[in-house]
RNA sequence: GGGCGCGUAGCUCAAUGGUAGAGCAGCGGCCUUUUAAGCCGUUGGUUCAGGGUUCGAGCCCCUGCGCGCUCACCA
């Protein structure tokens, strides 16, 4: 039972919870008659005057109770809501002795309180609800994590606030309640996704939802979730993209369409990884990787003005000017520059190998030519892109599903953004070539024939789409924590997921 | 999975191998315009768990658990 192993403190309140519904107050009432949220009472009554209004202004506010100050024939609290704080002032002159002695003595800080009064300017200054009545709305057992904030030259200082990062993302709920840059980060979050939406809303796009239990996974590279469908007898995979899925609805003459939705890929978890994520992939008829380039510079930028106000962000240390245009960079005109490697010298994987060992790049036997190309990109290129670039042109052994460009077969029209060192964003002119695809999919069957899990299974249904036609397209995809984590300027994504995964409890 | 680090009161943190402490929160008292309210008093600990070394372990050793960082992995 809940109450088995509470402590001191806990049974204190739960003493408090209990006596009150003795004396006929029940603490946990079904309904609650808040006529106005705290910013908009403040709101109000500065309006109420500035009019010069003589008449009181009446109102009845509700919150969680964040500070209380006794002063003995008289009481300060703050409370908060979704809109902010407000305070409450609670002489004996108005509640009288009875329900002075009530709030002194059964209420906490945590607990949701509803107070009817008139609003009021404080000698301070401070507008705040003078009380006449009030109630309890839910008695918290739990008492939160001490936190006070203290306005020094405008800016809060928060003290003994909760930090432990385990506990911030198991109780997740504490965290939030608790501390409200938090609150704030999933507020630009919501706002993000808004913004990716009507961004592409308005040029026509068609949002679609495509499964999440697949029997083939595809689109990635990366290893499925697996789960089984009892009455099917059918194993299915937890997306690993929405790739072919999206492609499919080209060929049915969905000529932009997008989807926002989670993804899920059985791998390790870093500051930049997590077992599921919020990907945004669009795909658009007609149009080429260029185009998409050009987008998506617009397309993230815009969303930043429209959500920060501004196209300067802080991420990584590090001052980011997300106004277009972005950098581009030809992949293997990066090597050249910054490697003094010109990667066309290098035409199979031996000749590659070479030199990474003669750099001591480390990698495994066996590894394709382009899985090489992206090492050197990992060591000598991702580390310096810093401000949005575009680093374009990619090998066409690790790009399965793009067009390779007309006048070299070995690469292909794809590009990754990155900012802050730190891949964003994937895109390519879409590979729509029925016989080409067939063939991508063999030869990766056989690069990646040794590591089961890794394997791209061949997805016939796919082929089969294409075979019908399949206009020429740019394809786009983000992960959108990523992009959150670079807005907000966190350090993890797990700052930018409400409930990160953790370890079972005991 | 490997390496490194951390785990002490509800929260934030102290404590040479020698009596486990502070601030905030809590509890009692004073206080009719406070706001990190203040003043006086006071409660609160399986030091993550289990073993070991030692006269004696929060501290040293081992194992486990959890978290963080990092490497690997992640076209």
């Amino acid at each position: 039972m809940l109450t088995e192993d509470f402590s001191e403190l806990e049974n204190l309140r739960l003493e408090k919870m209990l006596q009150l519904r003795q004396n006929g107050i029940e603490p946990y009432p079904t309904r609650s008659y808040k006529n106005s949220s705290n910013a908009d009472a403040i709101k109000a009554f500065e309006a109420h005057e500035a009019a010069g209004e003589a008449e009181a202004l009446k109102l009845t506010l509700a919150g969680r109770l964040r500070a209380i100050r006794h002063m003995g024939k008289l009481s300060f609290a703050h409370i908060e809501d979704r809109t902010g704080k407000i305070q409450l002032f609670m002489r004996i002159n108005e509640v009288g002795q009875d329900k002075l002695d009530e709030f002194v003595r059964y209420f906490d800080l945590g607990d949701f309180i509803e107070a009817t009064g008139t609003m009021v300017r404080t000698k301070r200054g401070e507008v705040t609800l003078q009380v006449e009545d009030f109630r309890m709305l839910s008695k918290a057992l739990y008492q939160l994590p001490a936190a006070k904030d203290e306005v020094v030259d405008g800016e809060i200082v928060r003290h003994a606030a909760l930090t432990d990062p385990e506990t911030r993302y198991r109780q997740r709920y504490v965290d939030l309640a608790v501390n409200p840059e938090v609150r704030e980060i999933f507020r630009i979050r919501a706002e993000v996704v808004r913004g990716l939406r009507k961004f592409l809303d308005s040029r026509g796009f068609l949002e679609v939802e495509t499964p999440i239990l697949q029997p083939i996974y595809g689109g990635a590279a990366a290893k499925p979730f697996t789960t089984y469908h009892n009455q099917l007898h059918q194993e299915l995979f937890l997306r690993v993209s929405f790739e072919l899925y999206l492609k499919r609805l080209l060929v049915g003459g969905l000529d932009r369409v997008y989807e926002i939705g989670r993804d899920f890929r059985n791998e390790g978890v870093s500051f930049k990884h997590n077992p599921e994520f919020t990907q945004l992939e669009f795909y658009m008829a007609y149009a080429d990787y260029n185009t998409i380039m050009d987008m998506t510079e617009q397309m993230i930028s815009e969303v930043a003005q429209e959500v920060l106000g501004t196209m300067i962000v802080n991420f990584n240390g590090h001052e980011i000017d997300l106004t277009p245009p972005w950098n581009r960079l030809q992949i293997r005109q990066g090597l050249i520059d910054h490697a003094g490697i010109d990667i066309q010298d290098y035409p199979t994987a031996a000749d590659l190998e070479e030199v990474l060992k003669a750099r001591q790049i480390s990698f495994k036997p066996g590894t394709p030519r382009g899985k090489l190309i992206n090492l050197l990109m990992d060591t000598y290129l991702e580390p310096i892109l810093i401000q949005p670039t575009f680093l374009y042109d990619y090998p066409r052994d690790i790009s399965p599903l793009a067009k390779a460009k007309p006048e070299d077969p070995s690469t292909v029209e794809r590009f990754e953004g990155y900012i802050g060192g730190m891949e964003l964003c994937n895109a390519f002119t879409e590979l729509n070539d029925p016989l080409d695809q067939e063939k991508r999919f063999l030869e990766l069957g056989r690069a990646y024939a040794e590591d089961d899990e890794e394997r791209n299974p061949m997805d016939e249904d796919f082929l089969r789409a294409l075979a019908y036609g399949m206009p020429p397209a740019g394809g786009f995809g983000i992960g959108v924590d990523r992009l959150v984590m670079m807005l907000t300027g966190q350090h993890s994504l797990r700052e930018v997921i409400l409930f990160p995964p953790l370890r079972e409890e005991e």
